[in-house]
DNA sequence: GTCTATAAGATGATAGAC
DNA sequence: GTCTATCATCTTATAGAC
């Protein structure tokens, strides 16, 4: 084992990355530059496109990184959880981007800046709501095997898209409204509306 | 009664709002420029300036024009309904946005473009998220009150908040999956969920 | 690898003719 | 009211020195 992630400085790289993110999740793809992200970080622009050629490829790069960490943070997160606590620790997931670092799921900006968002990462916002909606499906399927939920007639997929689609849009809401009540009283209500009935 | 609304060709300050809105449901606020609307209505960009002399005074002016337009036409389509089918007719307008404009919540895109809107629309933002919510969970009162809905231990006021932020969170995902049925599955779990045991 | 210098074009905005 | 002409600034991106 090298414990190269522990060990090694973040590499130039790296720091783009993480600056691009960061800029990103705040002023979306079309609202900031390779100046900004140089400035931030202490380099000069042009130092940006020897790594990134050029901007679609930086913002192909965050999101490409974005989609692989989430879902590894949550795989570990949820692994010996429950079906209905992995549901409650995937809604925490969300709220604690927005309480610790005022931060938007980045797919849900990128996809609000819609058509101004460079070719390939539509595919991976897809790609990245799919495949959370695919898991979020599973851990309500288990619910109701395990008579943990009670989704009345309402297949868990569709379960999975509304759940999905309620994190994502509270987030909107209370990073505008800067009340993090706004997504926890919806947070909430997402998670206790089908453990209405408990058995 | 003057039919002004009716009678009178759209002024030029009309048609600059219109194509604005249309380009930042679009791109997005910072995505679009007045070379981009001038072009789009067959005028020139200084033309703008005379009736909006910053881009944030128009950004302003869309935002607050949405806001009432928005308002009155949920309230005249909701006006005869009952209050779960108020629910129903709500979601549908945000659909019909989606399917016959390829258009999202214009508040949803300002606000997810956060940071990079201009000064006053994050507070016509989060004016419009209250009243829509305060809407909305009247309706929900009223459901429980006629026991058309069955919210469990949910208080109206965050089922209200899931409801309106699930339909802005399944805008977001079907306009970047182009899927129609990824915001009909979503807003069916929305509007399923609570009269899941009818009275 | 990171820099300076710079190109080529877009941007918000203004001045002033008509 | 709408135009042409123009400005200062910012944008992405490249060439080439170190």
């Amino acid at each position: 084992m090298t414990h190269a992630s522990v060990e090694s400085p973040l590499s130039t790289r790296d720091v783009i990355l993480d600056s691009a993110q960061d800029f990103i999740q705040s002023f979306g793809y079309v609202g900031f530059s390779y100046r900004d992200v140089a400035a931030a970080i202490g380099i000069r622009a042009p130092t940006i496109h020897y790594y990134f050629p050029t901007k679609a490829d930086l913002g192909r790069a965050v999101a490409e990184r974005y989609g692989a960490r989430f879902r590894a943070v949550r795989d570990e997160a949820c692994a010996a959880a429950s079906p209905t606590k992995a549901l409650e620790i995937y809604a925490q997931l969300f709220r604690e981007s927005l309480a610790n670092r005022d931060r938007v799921c980045l797919f849900g900006m990128l996809m609000a800046g819609g058509k101004g968002a460079p070719d390939g990462v539509q595919e991976a916002a897809i790609a990245f709501f799919d495949e959370n909606i695919d898991w979020l499906a599973a851990r309500f399927d288990e619910a109701r095997a395990a008579r943990d939920a009670d989704l009345g007639s309402v297949p868990p997929r569709h379960a999975a898209k509304m759940f999905f689609a309620g994190l994502e849009g509270a987030m909107v809401v209370a990073n505008a409204s800067r009340r993090l009540a706004d997504f926890d009283d919806a947070a909430g209500a997402l998670l206790g509306m089908w453990k209405r009935a408990p058995l």
